[in-house]
RNA sequence: UGGGGAGUAGUCUAGUGGUAGGACACAUGACUCUGGAUCAUGGCGCGGGGGUUCGAGUCCUCCCUCCCCAGCCA
């Protein structure tokens, strides 16, 4: 399960410091996606750390949607959002917000800072806001109408509001200071006029909040105590501070982390949209995605990511970590739950010439060595079976250890064999072998107590059953895909074999009953789960992770 | 060049003036009916220069490098 020991990051250092000098202070956080995406990996640290802190604390943790922006967000966003967050485990109660839900009293509060003087409607357009705005070294300069007075605001809010403007003709601004170093201060705009229908308010408003004008004031209207957000927010901070402070409402605290970044796959929402779009993958949930639901039908568990989540920590520095590290936790996690079975990727067919034709047996296997509970089951044995291609060499170089002319080798759980011939067709490619057994080394050991250096896994020809294999890589070829040549662009450093389909694997018989969402270790070869594009006729597995695969080093080294 | 952040092995992360620790990766070895798992061992790591101090990753100072900001995106 998760790391049970008191985690210790810088945020739960403030925290405990608060609690120190507040004893009844109750903590209340909140998890505060835009409806605009699926989830990734990066927003599962963000709701291991929201969500963790409330649990760790004793506090709450909201759910809210930022959806200030109709033209991007839709329901379908919504709800995947809500599955990907229960499925992680946790849970937000009654908890379900909506920044939309607070649109009427964003709209009082935008009133009340016009009165104050301290916003006005401002008619540039977009690109004139631009050029007023100045530059990073240079001061903007105030726009025409920033002091119209607050009668007049009122009047032309209240129009923009009903409707008598179009698109891009006006908008709301916050009175500030042009000549400020954060340009975030620079007259930020409140409200745009959007004739454009919302996924909860329909046609209610054509006039909708920016998300800076919006995202603290939802905090406060909930009771937010800390704001926990991304790095690229820490100079919007005395924006929000500012709002907060003109309103005289409840001020949570914002505390800024490093977001997640994870090598050979891109974290960005905007990126993953294109990749779905342009049909680089096949969906949101395409096993190579980051994507929560892409984890997920890749085979990862909820715990898995969370222990993922735990153990990169929390800090301020921008970090990108390694994808094996992912790797290694679900190896983890995986090794401890998953069933052992037997199945063959690349089928290479064995006729074991004297085993008697029309024999078959049941040997006993065992079905987790890591869970003693877990128990043994029988597999089928005959004279024809299948092994592994890639586990045999005519000419093998002398780090190989498994099956090659005259040499022995235990088939795992059966036999030891030794391979006597090989059939080739006229272009010389290999059609089958012939191999001996020894029926004394039945259940896999020799009584004379004579060693192999090798076991191989294999299935029973007349037994096994047919099956589709997906075989996921990495994404992308650069652990770095945003780096890229020239005039490149991401998609040009996507993987090409990120996918290899098998659709003739052979597996065991036990696994006929299999059902998706199952996880097994293809004994030697990885971790697969089943795809729910599995049918009746068909078992489609997904390949979650290789086993450490010491000959592959060896291999590449040779 | 303005503002805001950040620099601890290849990567992530502890460290809060007293021997720089953990994880991943890598390497070597042991063990093994999964070349899996497990166990053991290993390594020119505190961005750099000055300073304070008996003692600095930690305090002061100057410098360097990297990231973010000029959406009516979030």
């Amino acid at each position: 399960m998760d790391d049970i020991k008191e985690k210790t990051d810088f945020i739960r250092d403030i925290i405990r410091q608060d609690l120190q000098e507040d004893h009844g202070k109750k903590i209340h956080t909140r998890f505060p996606p835009e409806p605009n995406g699926y989830l990734h990996i990066g927003h599962a640290k963000s709701i291991c750390l929201n969500f963790g802190l409330a649990q760790d604390f004793n506090g709450k943790c909201n759910l809210r949607f930022d959806d200030t922006n109709p033209t991007k967000e839709e329901s379908e966003y919504v709800d995947s959002i809500k599955t990907d967050i229960c499925w992680l485990g946790f849970d937000w109660g009654q908890r379900e917000y909506y920044a939309s839900d607070y649109f009427e009293k964003l709209y009082e509060f935008a009133v009340l800072l016009i009165k104050k003087g301290k916003a006005y409607v401002c008619d540039l357009s977009a690109e004139e806001i631009r050029q007023y705005r100045g530059t990073l070294t240079t001061p903007g300069k105030e726009s025409p109408f920033r002091n119209r007075s607050a009668e007049e605001n009122l009047r032309l809010f209240k129009e923009m509001r009903d409707g008598k403007y179009p698109d891009g003709s006006k908008v709301l601004r916050a009175k500030i200071d042009m000549s400020s170093p954060n340009i975030n201060m620079r007259d930020p705009v409140m409200y745009r006029i959007l004739n454009k229908s919302h996924h909860r308010t329909g046609n209610k408003w054509c006039i909708y909040p920016t998300y800076d004008w919006t995202h603290g004031q939802s905090d406060s209207i909930e009771n937010i105590t800390y704001s926990i957000c991304t790095l690229e927010f820490e100079d919007h901070r005395p924006l929000y501070d500012w709002f907060i402070e003109q309103l005289g409402i409840h001020h949570p605290r914002q505390i800024e982390f490093a977001r997640l970044n994870l090598t050979y796959t891109v974290m960005s929402k905007r990126m993953l949209l294109e990749l779905v779009e342009k049909n680089y993958v096949s969906s949101w949930d395409d096993p190579r995605m980051p994507t929560i639901s892409g984890m997920r039908r890749r085979g990862y568990s909820p715990e898995a990511i969370r222990n993922f989540c735990s153990q990169i920590g929390v800090a301020k520095a921008d970090s990108t970590v390694d994808m094996a590290f992912l790797e290694h936790i679900i190896r983890e996690d995986l090794n401890k739950k998953a069933m052992r079975v037997m199945g063959v990727l690349n089928p290479l067919k064995i006729i074991i010439d004297n085993y008697p034709e029309d024999q078959e047996e049941e040997l006993t296997a065992i079905n987790n060595p890591e869970d003693p509970d877990a128990g043994t089951r029988k597999i089928p044995f005959s004279k024809i079976i299948y092994i592994e291609k890639d586990d045999f060499m005519e000419n093998p170089p002398s780090k190989f250890f498994r099956l090659s002319p005259g040499r022995e080798v235990r088939l795992r759980y059966a036999y030891f064999i030794k391979c006597i011939d090989i059939i080739k067709d006229k272009d010389g490619t290999i059609l089958e072998l012939h191999c001996t057994y020894d029926p004394s080394t039945k259940g896999g050991d020799a009584p004379d107590g004579r060693k192999v250096k090798a076991t191989l896994h294999w299935v029973s020809a007349g037994h096994c059953i047919q099956a589709e294999a997906r075989l996921y890589d990495k994404l992308f070829i650069k652990e770095n895909p945003l780096k890229t040549d020239g005039d490149c662009n991401f998609k040009d450093n996507l993987n090409p074999d990120s996918l290899r389909i098998i659709d003739s694997c052979k597996i065991e018989p036990s696994l006929s009953s299999a059902k998706p969402g199952n996880i097994y270790q293809f004994e030697r070869l990885g971790y697969f789960c089943v795809d729910p594009d599995t049918t009746n006729d068909k078992i489609v597995f997904n390949r979650t992770a290789t086993l450490k695969d010491e000959w592959a080093k060896i291999k590449t080294s040779i």
